[in-house]
Parts: C-alpha cells; structure tokens; sequence
DNA sequence: ACCCCGACTGAACACGTGTTTAGTCTGTTG
DNA sequence: CAACAGACTAAACACGTGTTCAGTCGGGGT
C-alpha cells in the first residue's frame, strides 16, 4: 500500500515462504538485521548499526527502504506476516490460544518476541495487532471453553477477554520491561521465568477465585443496569449460577 | 522577565508546603517543568524544551544540576518524595490498596501518574519503587482481608500479590501505551476509561473465577511438590469448595 | 567604594543522527 | 564494444542534541 517497489525482484522468492526474509539478498539481510536491532534496542536504534549489521553501508538502508520510518513499515509488515504464519503452523497443536508461550519457547522466534514487546512498549502497529489477534482468539477459545463446561460463562464475554488479555500480556510486559534479561538478549528465558513464578497464583484466582463473598458483584450489579453494549444476554435460564451462601 | 527575587510573579504560593516543588527559585521551576515534559512526552525530552517551559536557558538547567542524567535523577527524587507524602495523606480513607486509582482522580497528581507510567515504561527507577510499594501495601491489605474472612487465603500469599499487581498495573500500562490520550493529556481520563470498561470482568473473575473444574490446580500441585518458601499452607481442610463435577 | 560570588545568558562546540550527493563497480542489453 | 541500469559506497550535509565558554548582571560583605 506504501511500500515503495514491493517486489522489484521477489526478496523471498525461493521455495519456501519461511520463517526470516533468509535470502542472501542484501535487502532482505537489512530488513533481518533491523528486526534484530529493533528488537534488542528498540526503535531508537540506528540506522548505521543496523547496516553494519547486515554488513552494508548505511546509504544502501536508505536507498532500499527510502527512510528510517518506511523501513520500521517494512519491519512491521514482515513481523505481522511472520507471525500469522507461525501461528497457523503452530496453532494446530493443543495450545489454544498461547500463542505467545508457544512462540516464547519456540526457537529460533526470539527475534519475534522481542519486536513484539517493542512494540507493545511504545504503542506500535505490530502491538496493537497483536493483541487484537490475541483477543480474537482468546473469545474464540473461550467461547468453545464455555460450550465445553470448562469455563465459566461471563455477563460480556469481549469485555472478559479483552481484561484477561491486557492482564496478561501487561505483566508479562511489565515484568520484562522492569527487569530485562541484563546479560543475554534472552526475553523468552525471562518470560518463562516469569510464567513459572506466577503461574500458582493464576492458576488459584482462575479456580478459586479471589473474594469470598458475591456482595460487591451483587452491589456492582445493581448499581450498574445495562449489561454492555454487544453482550449476550443470558435472555432466561440463568446460565450460571454458583450458589454459594449469600 | 525571570528575575529571581522573591516572589515577583509566584505562580502558587498561597497555603500549601505541599506537593511540587513549588517555589519561585528557578530551579523548582525547572523541575517542575521537567517531571511535567518527562510525564509528557517521556525521558527523550530535551533539555531546551524543559528549559523553555521553565522560562530560562538551557544553559541554567546545566548550570543547576550537572547533567540531563543528573536531572533526571533529582525529578526521580522529587516523584519518589512526592508519591510518598500523596500515599500518606490519601491512604487513610478507606482507599485500601488502591493508591494508582486515588491518585488518577484526584486533581493534580496528573503529572505525577504520567511520570510514573512513564518509568514504568522504560523500566526506571520510581517504575520499580513503585510497584515494589504497591506489593508491599497489597500484602498488607490482602492479609488484613483474608483475616477478616473477605479474602481467599493463597497458598503463597506473596506470589499471588506481585501477581495481582503485575496484572493490574501492567494492563493499565498497556491500555495507556496502546491508545494513549490522543488530544489532551488527559492520562487520568483515560485510567478512569480503562477501568470502567474492565471493572465487571475483574469483580467477576474476583469472585466466580474462571474456571469450573479444580483439576488444573490440583494437577499443577500434585506435579509441584514445595509450596514456596514461606507460604502458610492450608493445611488441610479446603477453605472453600465450588465442587462442581470433577 | 570595592570586589567577589552566584544566578543567568547567548553563542559556540562536539557529536550522533537521518539523509543526500556524486561517484564506482558490475552485470546485462542493444 | 558501448551504453545503460541498478546495487553499492564514501563523503558530506543539515539538524538536533547535551554540554561548555566567556561573559553580564545584581546584590551582599568587608
């Protein structure tokens, strides 16, 4: 759409529509380099060592991509077409809607991961696609979770994925954003790390939940009358209900 | 124009010792004017442009506190102190834990909570203080509410609250980072938006949880033997039970 | 009166940035 | 072969940055 020449002479053309650019191609090397820049530093990463990088001089960056700014586009593209693939030969298996644990422990998409966190960081297109994909997913997953008698059922099931989507995926960057992996470029190593000291705690909110009364659910309830907007009603049959004491 | 003297055009002088700098020195004014830039527009805010908002040279920043590093260390300081002086005259309502929330409404703490989220952002120092006090003041609270029978006990009741605060802090940060308060700088607004849109989820989660059978947790404690270092487990006798088909 | 000291400034410096320019090299095409 | 096109580069440009320099101003102490 603003990518200047697409494909003047097909930088992945050869076989298999993989993972990284991976063409001996010099532009495809840059496009690589930057994303490895972009995700170890973040966006503020030159353009010199970027082309340093790739091994080429810092003019060959411009007169590939024509500015910084497209070249981040570019990286943007790259990132999103890569991840949509990942997820489509990855999500086959059991792991429904992880993609991100999935991706953390994949190797070989460290340089994903972190680009993706960059740009959760400062707002980014990648970002914000992102947790949309997340969020499609989540309720896709959920509502078959709901179906299935695992789940329970929520009075707006957007609203529920979206929290459950910011929470996680916020701490998750927040975690790493407060103490960033200091000698290696290992996020997925923190990520994991992180996952394994606060899966307890998830785990025991998600079954057990947190308060011991429904007063302030009631209360909330009550005081607020319209279920939000796009929510399915319950219409009848309370399709849930705990008992607990009251 | 920017005589020094003593008050020839103090901007707030009358009544409180209290929050900012708020001295007519020139260099609180050019603190101030620095958290509020940094609060803004984050930490790559140059030394002019604060300069400008304080209505001196540039040279007298320098002139004052050595460097931009050194700068930003003192509005560090001057946050931190800040923060601490708000939570104790704002903690003693019944505002239990709640701190970022009282802080968002509250008029004038605006540059405060975006220079916070903005160190939370990039990882500096106050961002850490912060959460750490956030965690500390949780534990507080959530133990004072589990001995009042309000609050499920946790198996690792330290864990569960850096959970609670990652999730909670970190999906704000993400909400901000994501559509931040594109016309004005309106952070509190925004805050104000996210958690009005995410309150049911939460108290829902809080007090239905989200799942409806206990397998996965007890699979998981089954599969992990130590209850981490310092956890009061719960002996025996289950707290509570949904007892839904196992 | 003097002098000195600190607040304060405009101009410059050193440097890193993205980008442009002019040019070289190489392979392809007439 | 000659000519062109495009990958590629070294050098320079324009600019914004943090910081330094050489001062000026003004009030207080001796």
């Amino acid at each position: 759409m603003h990518s200047v020449d697409v494909a003047p002479e097909g930088p992945d053309q050869a076989g298999g529509p993989l993972v990284p650019a991976s063409d001996g191609g010099a532009r495809a090397r840059i496009l690589d380099a930057a994303v490895l820049r972009f995700a170890r530093e973040g966006f503020g990463a030159s353009v010199r060592s970027i082309a340093a990088d790739a091994g080429v001089s810092a003019a060959l960056v411009i007169h590939h991509f024509g500015s910084k700014g497209r070249l981040r586009e570019a990286c943007d593209e790259h990132v999103l077409a890569w991840i949509v693939e990942a997820k489509r030969q990855n999500m086959t298996k059991a792991a429904s809607g992880r993609l991100f644990e999935v991706l953390a422990q994949a190797e070989g998409f460290a340089p994903l991961v972190g680009y993706v966190l960059r740009s959760l960081q400062s707002g980014g297109v990648v970002g914000r696609a992102f947790v949309e994909h997340m969020i499609d997913d989540a309720e896709t997953y959920t509502a078959e979770a709901v179906a299935d008698g695992i789940v329970n059922p929520s009075r707006d099931e957007r609203a529920r994925v979206r929290y459950l989507v910011y929470s996680s995926l916020g701490a998750m960057l927040l975690s790493v954003t407060l103490d960033p992996p200091h000698d290696a470029e290992d996020v997925t190593a923190a990520m994991r790390r992180f996952m394994d000291e606060l899966y307890l705690p998830m785990l025991e909110l998600f079954t057990e939940g947190f308060l011991t009364t429904r007063r302030m659910l009631d209360d909330y309830l009550l005081y607020v009358p319209d279920p939000p907007p796009g929510a399915q009603v319950p219409a009848d049959g309370t399709p849930h209900d705990h008992e607990e004491e009251p």
